[in-house]
DNA sequence: TCTGGGGTCCTAGGACCC
DNA sequence: TCTGGGGTCCTAGGACCC
């Protein structure tokens, strides 16, 4: 036991498995053994929704989330699809995280099913974060009856990759000394914050593995990517300092978007849904106590080309006239000749509490 | 086979002020 | 009148997360 070895962090990542579909596999035991998938209606092939999450019976067909739910369907037919209900979703998560707080105050929700902690200070070793992980599951299994995979190790980033490293079920603890054997071999793709986009810019370069990425010159990652190509160096080495923190920011921002069931030439439709979605950003801020300054509004094509319009305004407000002004006035401007609409959004932003005193800034 | 909805952060150019 | 540079805000778009 030396001091160097007091000063490392150990963190646990928890990832519950496929969430959705195996709450409703809970919910219903019939389901059991089935290929289950939550997401939009698939309406015989039809549907213009994504997969959410599917079952490892339904992923044995090739189904996977965020693909096209018509694809789904046409893999398998037979499947069962549900829409989802998000409000049960919410409570067994809200469950969940109760649970996981009571294993550290070091402690961060990542999403409805993701969490990290950052349990130092509990344990000595790796060995007792071990044990530590393991009563993690046994208490979320004993609570809401679902598994989950963890991840232990000295940060964040290494902690999130080795959750996903062995599903479902899984536990994998990548020590300090490891770290940079275990990420070498593993596709870049794995990485926090490397998406499809950047894979293929690196893949470009010849680096495929997170091994390639951190033997990689950063001066030529830099080049290619900026200041991110500094912390994907960085981090391709597992060096990652972000802290644990449950620290409540403020929110940024709020909105929502729909896409039609059908795209839509007809611009009345368009303002009348436009106004709608105003009306559900409006309650919220009114609840929230929140107001705001600048209203962004998204239009999407049928060719999915999208643009977005934004403006400031000269006040603070939560006026749901001033929200729908605006975002009529912004969204005309991508209506000038008539096209097919897919999808139409609001989103409002430059937050501020109420706290009494509205409309008062200049 | 087309591609949801909730968000966050970063970049880059232009306006404007000192 | 011309010129530079730093800082901040606004806008549009892109990439990423679950």
């Amino acid at each position: 036991m030396t001091a160097s070895c007091k000063a490392t962090r150990i963190i646990l990542h928890v990832d519950m498995d496929h969430f959705f579909s195996a709450i409703e596999e809970r919910e219903h035991p019939a389901f059991k053994g089935q290929p289950v998938v939550v997401g939009a209606d698939p309406k015989e092939g039809q549907g213009r929704g994504v997969v959410k999450t599917c079952n490892y019976e339904a992923r044995a067909f090739g189904i996977r989330s965020g693909m096209s739910i018509s694809e789904a369907w046409r893999r398998c037919p037979t499947a069962i699809y549900v829409r989802g209900d998000y409000r049960l979703y919410k409570d067994v998560s809200a469950t969940i995280m109760r649970t996981l707080m009571t294993f550290s105050e070091k402690f961060q929700p990542w999403g409805l099913d993701e969490a990290f902690l950052d349990v130092s200070s509990e344990v000595r070793d790796y060995a007792d974060a071990t044990d530590l992980a393991v009563s993690v599951k046994h208490d979320l299994l004993w609570h809401v009856n679902l598994t989950c995979s963890v991840g232990v190790g000295p940060n964040k980033l290494v902690a999130k990759i080795a959750s996903d490293f062995q599903k479902p079920d899984g536990l994998t603890v990548v020590t300090d000394d490891e770290v940079e054997r275990f990420l070498a071999p593993l596709p870049v793709r794995r990485m926090l914050w490397i998406g499809a986009k950047t894979e293929r810019k690196l893949k470009e370069l010849g680096i495929r593995t997170i091994g390639d990425l951190a033997s990689c010159d950063v001066a030529a990652l830099v080049e290619r990517f900026g200041v991110m190509g500094r912390r994907y160096h960085r981090w391709a080495h597992g060096v990652y300092t972000s802290a644990v923190g449950h620290r409540r920011r403020m929110r940024r921002s709020m909105g929502h978007e729909r896409t039609f069931a059908t795209d839509i030439v007809d611009r009345d439709v368009v303002l009348t849904r436009l106004d709608g979605l105003c009306e559900r950003i409006h309650q919220r801020a009114v609840k929230r106590r929140m107001l705001f300054k600048t209203v962004t509004v998204k239009v999407r094509f049928g060719n999915f080309q999208t643009f977005t319009h934004g403006k400031t305004l000269r006040l603070f407000t939560n006026r749901l006239t001033d929200l729908q002004t605006a975002a009529r006035e912004l969204v005309q401007r991508g209506l000038k000749e008539p096209r097919r609409i897919r999808l139409v959004g609001v989103r409002v932003s430059n937050l501020r509490s109420d706290q009494g005193q509205a409309n008062l800034d200049p």
